[in-house]
DNA sequence: CGGCATCCAACTAGATACTG
DNA sequence: CAGTATCTAGTTGGATGCCG
């Protein structure tokens, strides 16, 4: 397993400058952590985790019924980053067959809203951009 | 791998509430298009040139630089991405040198806005999810 | 400068087999 | 059921070189 150790930027990382810092509030730079953090929680995977998960807590199996297209391995690794970052709760019932319970935190919950903001976008402006691709894919065949 | 589907999927399902319908509008199944474009939206980095185009328009070194770590490769790749999505806008100034600008269009402005929910989410969370990695970190060292 | 093509290394992720 | 381990195919992405 691969708990990836948090070797994060120094705060005082010399290649930064106090212009930089004005800028970039949350940065482009490769170390910054919010876009670490970014990297992670918008991944195909955890979006579609967490958006199900915000409907009810599930099991592992039922994730992955649920989630068409993603492997075990996958999953796995998917939701022990979002354990890890304190987004999702992970519940182990001692019992035989074994049973484990998956649901999102409170801060799972605060970043739900968020992720739905942008489902929700993405829902009413998909026709745009189908017909964007159309108008681009067109013109590309032509030129 | 088709899992039986009806209950989750059809928008017309009886059992469905208003609650219900809301969060099953966009679903998890592989073919969907809203999945699909969130795949890319939620793309590395897209969402760092949205963000830097949504301050003003760049020209493509300029991106480059700001961007730290993306290749020329990937920020061409990006960049025909998004402007296939119809989320850019490319201008070529017939100039010797070359001179190309990038700026959002306005239905990209529309994301951004979106984009800097989820980001100012990030910032405001960052140092609980910083603890939270901790506090996982430290019990399976333990364990 | 902008950007495409090629090559190749590194990483990702699926399939499979196995465990508690 | 809920994983872990291993192996491998496929993809990503960096480096380089060339072209308009």
């Amino acid at each position: 397993m691969d708990v990836e150790e948090g070797t994060l930027n120094s705060p005082t990382d010399p290649g930064l400058t106090a212009c930089d810092m004005d800028i970039y509030q949350w940065d482009a730079r490769e170390g910054c952590e919010v876009r670490q953090i970014l990297d992670r929680i918008a991944d195909k995977w955890s979006l579609l985790v967490i958006s199900l998960l915000g409907r009810r807590r599930l099991r592992f199996m039922e994730l992955l019924r649920e989630i068409d297209g993603v492997s075990q391995r996958m999953l796995t690794t998917t939701l022990r980053h979002l354990e890890r970052d304190g987004l999702i709760a992970r519940t182990v019932h001692p019992v035989v067959p074994p049973r484990v319970d998956y649901e999102l935190t409170d801060l799972g919950c605060t970043l739900l809203d968020t992720i739905q903001t942008l489902v929700r976008w993405t829902e009413d402006n998909q026709l745009k951009i189908a017909a964007a691709r159309a108008r681009y894919d067109a013109t590309a065949t032509v030129g």
